[in-house]
DNA sequence: TTCAAAAATGAGAATGATTATCATTTTTAT
DNA sequence: ATAAAAATGATAATCATTCTCATTTTTGAA
């Protein structure tokens, strides 16, 4: 994706706007209208491979969605995100810190910081269920 | 799946004998054969309810795998992933677990498992980068 | 043992997200 | 202005999984 096209700064600009959102393709296609499926998916594949979005896969065999990453405001940290409510909650936790450095330096294994998700249920939906 | 079957203790039999891999679908059908897709995806499914078999997602929107739960010798775990050799790391440590707890218990969020990758390099890559 | 209800089966179609194809159009640097 | 590189758009293909539904099997009760 080397060249600036329309699609691309609109896209930008939208995503942007809604950065404390995750959104899927169809959500993004809905509000934008105008921009095909296929060229939907290709952009987002080129956002993510720059680092301008993260994608995350909420739940295995469905749509998977996108936030847009605000490299000032946003330091690097985990996400928790919720199965059931689809909450995405950004852990920092000295606890995590210690844990992957024990895999690094125990199990000489060095993860990539940026891919780890935590699935699973939050507080609220927890309490609900009950 | 409150019937006893041919099928279901055929495959049964099958998981136990292969409880250190994780398998897919794909696997299991072509190692017992005779069974189809179908009827295959429902008794996974109905294993998976009743907890004889753990289900892991390890790479997004490819197939799933099973690994039979002998409660006795095998506890919950992570997997590592290495993006360079692709390897597939089972984690099965302490820290893990108490991490799991704190996040539990001190971040109210109960974490899924099974949906839990770390992807990263391990050891012999690192070596090998080096 | 027999029989009806409940459960499981099997074959194939359907689904749904994603990726591939490919001819056409747009962008960019020269 | 132009040619090479990249992006587009419509559509087909892929692939794991789920659904459908008529048929068969299993089970417990009579």
């Amino acid at each position: 994706m080397k060249y600036k096209t329309k699609h691309k700064t609109e896209l930008i600009e939208f995503l942007k706007k809604n950065e404390d959102k995750h959104l899927t393709i169809h959500e993004i296609q809905r509000s934008l209208k105008g921009i095909p499926q296929a060229t939907l998916y290709r952009l987002m594949d080129s956002l993510v491979e720059s680092g301008q979005v993260r994608k995350y896969f909420i739940e295995p065999n469905s749509s998977c969605c996108f936030q847009y990453v605000d490299n000032e405001h946003c330091h690097e940290h985990f996400h928790l995100i919720c199965k059931k409510c689809g909450k995405l909650i950004h852990l920092e936790c000295d606890e995590v810190d210690h844990l992957l450095q024990h895999i690094k330096y125990d199990h000489g294994f060095d993860i990539d910081v940026s891919k780890v998700n935590f699935y699973g249920e939050c507080e609220e939906c927890r309490k609900e269920a009950k």
